[in-house]
DNA sequence: CGGGATCCGTCGGGATACTG
DNA sequence: CAGTATCCCGACGGATCCCG
């Protein structure tokens, strides 16, 4: 089976079957951590353990629901450890695995375009913006 | 300002700014291809221009509506490009721009990951949904 | 062929309140 | 402190029909 980027880079005639298997590939990938705070949880996280209350701190703009709901999301991927010290308070701690580790690695190539280019995609947006209001 | 990985690879106590700013990059980043279809037609689309049937072919489960929403928002991001020869019936060709075909690079890694690790992914899950069921 | 317009269901996600 | 439980809404996305 072709990897990924070999569809990408040389999309042919041929292998409509690959191109239907990175589908699925990226079906998963985006049901996983293509929602609107997995990959932020993963980069708050770093490769430290934190606790809850930290992680709320660090992610602007999220509330208790979203992030309980990312973290058990991420912990049944098997992408973040979560570990409970029964103090009083309790204290509960989360670590990313090896895989979201790994993980973490691989989003820093999008995110590295994404700062590289977020200026001229909003300026492609203007640009399109503009000429979509003359014709109308 | 420090990169993506540098705030993932050593997340400390100092940085929080710099968490902040990613969380723009990568909300940004979610808003312009988090969604479901954009990084499919991405991939599908490779580096040769492509007709609209064509593609619509090729990306198993797409309507003609997604497709259409979704390669106008890639337009309108300078992520692709959209050429119409006026022939009868029309002739629409859909190509990557320059940073359409290094956002597809980029993309490589995240699918990499899923590729290797999918299998892992979906026994962790496995494996959690059994400890709930019995905590039950 | 390559769309645009419209209707509509679902579901992600936010606010709020309560608990061990 | 670290959740769970409800309620609710707006946007995303699918189906269908129409058009140049």
């Amino acid at each position: 089976m072709d990897p990924w980027y070999k569809i990408v880079t040389m999309s042919s005639e041929a292998n409509l079957e690959s191109v239907l298997e990175a589908n699925g590939v990226a079906r998963q990938l985006i049901g996983h951590i293509g929602d609107k705070w997995s990959l932020l949880v993963i980069a708050a996280l770093g490769h430290e353990a934190q606790r809850f209350s930290r992680l709320k701190a660090r992610i602007e703009g999220i509330n208790q629901r979203m992030l309980t709901r990312t973290l058990r999301a991420l912990e049944r991927d098997g992408i973040v450890e979560r570990n409970v010290y029964p103090t009083s308070p309790p204290t509960v701690e989360y670590v990313l695995t090896r895989m979201g580790r790994d993980l973490s690695v691989a989003v820093t190539g999008i995110c590295e375009w994404a700062r590289r280019n977020l200026d001229e995609v909003e300026a492609s947006q203007r640009l399109f913006d503009e000429r979509a209001a003359r014709r109308i």
